[in-house]
RNA sequence: GGAGACAUAGCUCAGCUGGGAGAGCAUUUGCUUGACGUGUAAAGGGUCGCAGGUUCGAGUCCUGUUGUCUCCACCA
């Protein structure tokens, strides 16, 4: 049953249809089957904070390529797709949502606000599903998972619990980030730090029992009413003598005392710190050496508290400006000086964040570290590309304990039960009966809830059924190649591979593929604040999924940025409709009853040169792909498909097809090649092009099932044919050789001429005496006449000359001979540069005994073939000394 | 302060383990050739940032240098 197929290619009536019969068909869901190897990927689950933005495009994308491939090769190939809660995120979404309807969050209450969540979720997974799927994403839909439902609940319940019984979890107060904004805390990896500009306030402080002054300089000088001491540095000679003694904190008029501590930099700012144990990380571990007061001075949404006397109840800013006014009102203030310093801000409201001791859960962080760090030096992980290994080991090298807790309603609660008794907590599975410490019976959960990333960072196993021994973790797991950008590598990548090692003794993949943003077209960042963000629908609903994917993918280096514009897509539309067109002209031709395999004594020069060149091609694109080198592969693929496929082959096919009736046999040979060697180039170009691909595949192969279930092409031997394609680059190299001639003389088309060849080679007139008729119109030549030396040819033709053969186009009155001689004359000069090129490589010893064998052979061969070229440039001029014309 | 990336044709970028510089777009000029003008044939355009080094040979490896960007880091 043959279809027809439209004039241009018309993604839109396709798409939708194929991925739904790949639906159907289960094509995408895998199930534990011993008899064949998996392949498995986890999705990085998309926030379901909004939209897929082009990045996820481009993520998804390569996971696609990767997935398709390994199905085609026989793999059973599984893809888990899912979402992320996004705990902070989301809840401000929500509460933003709420806001504008005047509702406020606490009203909600704790239950109301996660059921109206729920109800968020719900909208944006769909919306997220519905995207992927447009996308053409082959992932197993009946696995689609959510880090909050039940199995990852549970894993992460299970997960919280094993560590704090191992003693890798405990609670503590510590110094720790803090959102006044989001009113939550933060681990360090939520911190952004932006250089802004600030002041440097130099306050001076009197000295107990003198008249004497210590000058200090703070960018913050609000802290000062938490101030417990002043820290010089120990050999700082300036300060020897006030080291133990105290000064007098202005306004607060607190006596602190002066200590001296390794951490001051003795040339920064005056050398004199104030110290705040409570609001700075530094201070804080030098008031723990020190055995200094903390004295919180601020509230959770960063106003100042009772411990601030007077500036309680003013915003962080405004008591920053009163303090400093007052300072400067009552002396102290010695100088304000502009100063650019840096800021940590949180990543997800931009809020600056606010260093407070807060009781907070942690992981510990040192010992789970350890075997991350031995896998990637034993080779059991990998990057690609390899760059990102130090980033990966510095932060792993240089690890802090990690703040899990966060004070928000949305994320999987701490499985901590406080005894309503003694306060004291039990950390269990389900609420306790008893308190162990006083025998109470009453209880009130943890209100706390788990860092996002902590049920993220179980993703590749939790997916597969752990904690239970299920038969798809153990037949899946561990999974294979993770793909993600290298944005997330500290959140995110980090954190599976501990917690795969913590939970089942193995790296949850052997290959992080890492890739890099999508930049706008003038390269910045997409960003919703800039208005530059494209979605990827409307780019499919422009161009087609198959082209969106081509685009991101085409160009661009593992892990490297990629800029976005519209150029690039309409080019890879252009590609589509050029695959299609292709597709469609052998598909009139073949026509319904289909071609049987002709005897290959039968096959052509031309045929034999393109199935050998298929044949490279399958051999070549499967070793990029295996190297995760598909930009390079799907370059191959657009270059045989185009520049061999379409502008040769399909071409030099074109005689014997219209000449059919004459010669069946021959006609049938052609049909069988474009047909055989266009359903490769099909597979091939199957996981970068999925739904094109598959269309045509369906109409040029009917009693097929379907494209993407086929067999990925494997190299053949029989395909091999060397000498052909050594003549069919003789043919082309004549050919582009008349076109180039009759572009530069402006000969119309129309006027086809004669083509005298000359050559010594037999064996090469022969071949191509068998391509004649075929390649007469590439060649705009009304006839070719071959000979094995030069003969009647007429004295007005133009000559060129390509190695092993000369050609003379006999353009009579075309011909200017004065020009003629001077083109000669330079290709005779160029030849004399090859010429001498080579020999000056050849009569370099040292190259000849220690360059590789196979290079002095190529560079001798092309010796010989440049002075034979010579040979012939100069007979030819030598043939037209006698004929000048006046 | 530490680490990394990038610097190649007018623009955006490829170039894998070193062996005569490539693509797409843009520009110029032909072509209604029975799949495609979203096409086709041709042309112009590069001291591969700079300086050294290793090598028979460097866009590719090493060192230094300049410029741009990114990440990490507690300099108050």
């Amino acid at each position: 049953m043959k279809k027809e197929l439209a004039k241009t290619y018309n993604p839109k009536e396709i798409e939708e249809k194929l991925y739904e019969k790949w639906c159907e068909n289960k094509y995408f869901h895998a199930e534990v089957d011993e008899s064949r190897k998996p392949f498995t990927t986890v999705m990085p689950p998309p926030n379901i904070t909004g939209k897929l933005h082009m990045g996820h495009a481009f993520d998804n994308t390569l996971q696609d390529i990767l997935i398709r491939y390994k199905r085609m090769q026989g793999y059973n190939a599984l893809w888990i797709p899912g979402t992320d809660h996004a705990a902070i995120s989301t809840e401000v979404k929500v509460t933003n949502q709420l806001k504008e309807e005047g509702i406020d969050k606490k009203e909600l209450g704790r239950e109301g606000f996660l059921a109206r969540t729920w109800q968020w979720k719900e909208e944006y997974a769909g919306t997220i599903e519905n995207q992927l799927k447009k996308m053409g994403i082959s992932c197993d839909w009946d696995r689609e998972r959510f880090t909050m439902d039940e199995g990852c609940s549970k894993a992460v319940e299970e997960v919280f619990i094993r560590l704090y019984e191992k003693g890798y979890i405990y609670k503590g107060s510590r110094i720790i980030n803090w959102c006044p904004k989001c009113k939550t805390s933060l681990s360090d990896a939520e911190v952004e730090h932006e250089d802004q500009d600030g002041h440097f306030w130099h306050i001076k402080y009197p000295v107990v029992g003198t008249d004497e002054f210590l000058e200090i300089a703070t960018t913050r000088p609000e802290t000062m009413l938490g101030d417990t001491a002043i820290a010089v540095h120990p050999e700082d000679e300036r300060y020897k003598d006030l080291v133990g003694k105290n000064v007098i904190l202005p306004l607060v008029n607190r006596e602190i005392p002066v200590v001296a501590d390794a951490y001051v930099d003795k040339e920064f700012g005056t050398g004199a710190v104030k110290i705040t144990p409570a609001h700075d990380p530094n201070d804080f571990e030098v008031g723990k050496r020190h055995n200094l007061e903390e004295i919180n001075i601020m509230n959770d949404d960063a106003t100042i508290n009772e411990n601030g006397g007077k500036y309680a109840g003013m915003e962080r800013y405004e008591a920053r400006r009163a303090i400093v006014k007052e300072l400067d009102e009552q002396g102290y203030l010695v100088k304000t000086a502009p100063h650019m310093h840096s800021v940590g801000t949180h990543d997800r409201c931009g809020t600056t964040v606010e260093p407070l001791i807060k009781q907070q859960w942690f992981v510990k962080m040192e010992e789970l570290a350890k075997p991350a760090i031995e896998a990637l030096k034993t080779g059991e992980l990998k990057f690609v590309p390899e760059r990102f290994d130090k980033t990966y080991l510095h932060w792993l090298e240089n690890i802090k304990d990690w703040c899990i807790s966060r004070q928000i309603w949305w994320g999987h609660r701490i499985p901590a039960y406080y005894c309503d008794e003694c306060g004291e907590f039990v950390v269990a599975r389900k609420m306790p009966k008893k308190c162990p410490h006083c025998g109470c019976t009453h209880f009130t959960q943890d209100e706390d809830t788990l860092d996002t990333w902590f049920s993220s960072a179980l993703w590749p196993f939790s997916t597969l059924g752990w904690p239970e021994q299920t038969k798809d973790l153990e037949y899946f797991y561990p999974t294979d190649v993770l793909v993600t950008g290298y944005d997330i590598i500290f959140f995110w990548v980090i954190r599976m591979v501990f917690s795969g090692f913590e939970h089942t003794g193995k790296s949850p993949f052997h290959t992080v593929l890492i890739h890099g943003l999508i930049r706008d077209s003038q390269g910045r960042k997409m960003s919703k604040s800039l208005g530059n963000g494209i979605d990827p629908l409307d780019i499919i609903d422009q161009y087609g999924a198959d082209a969106l994917r081509l685009t991101l993918v085409t160009g661009n280096a593992p892990g490297n940025d990629m800029r976005f514009y519209h150029e690039r897509v309409e080019a890879s539309r252009n590609f589509a409709n050029k695959v299609w067109n292709a597709s469609r002209f052998i598909l009139m031709n073949v026509g319904d009853e289909g071609v049987a395999e002709p005897d290959a004594k039968l096959f052509n020069a031309a045929d034999k040169w393109i199935l050998s060149k298929v044949n490279t091609l399958a051999k070549d694109v499967t070793e990029n792909m295996d190297k995760y080198e598909l930009g390079i592969a799907v370059q191959k693929i657009y270059d045989f498909i185009w520049d061999e496929f379409c502008d040769w082959y399909v071409e030099l096919v074109k005689y014997r097809i219209y000449h059919k009736e004459e010669k069946p046999a021959e006609a049938d040979c052609a049909l069988w090649t474009l047909k055989t060697v266009l359903g490769n180039a099909l597979k091939l170009l199957h996981p970068f092009m999925p739904f094109i691909t598959e269309e045509i595949y369906g109409a040029l192969k009917p009693e097929e099932e379907s494209l993407m279930m086929s067999d990925w092409p494997v190299y053949k031997e029989e395909w091999n044919y060397p000498s052909d394609e050594a003549l069919l680059g003789h043919v082309k190299d004549i050919t582009r050789g008349i076109r180039n001639m009759r572009s530069e003389m402006n000969v119309p088309n129309s006027r086809k001429t004669k083509a005298f060849i000359v050559s010594e080679d037999a064996g090469f007139l022969c071949g191509l005496e068998q391509l004649k008729e075929s390649v007469q119109p590439l060649m705009a030549a009304g006839d070719i006449v071959m000979e094995s030396e030069k003969k009647e040819i007429a004295e007005d033709a133009v000559s060129i000359v390509v190695p092993g053969a000369t050609v003379y186009l006999p353009l009579e009155d075309l011909v200017d001979f004065e020009q003629e001689r001077e083109r000669l004359a330079k290709e005779e000069d160029r030849l004399k540069r090859e010429i001498k090129r080579a020999e000056g490589m050849l009569s370099n010893e040292k190259f000849i005994s220690k360059a590789p064998a196979d290079k002095v052979q190529s560079e001798r061969e092309k010796l010989e073939k440049y002075t034979q070229m010579l040979s012939q440039v100069q007979e030819r001029m030598a043939g037209l000394g006698g004929c000048v014309r006046p």
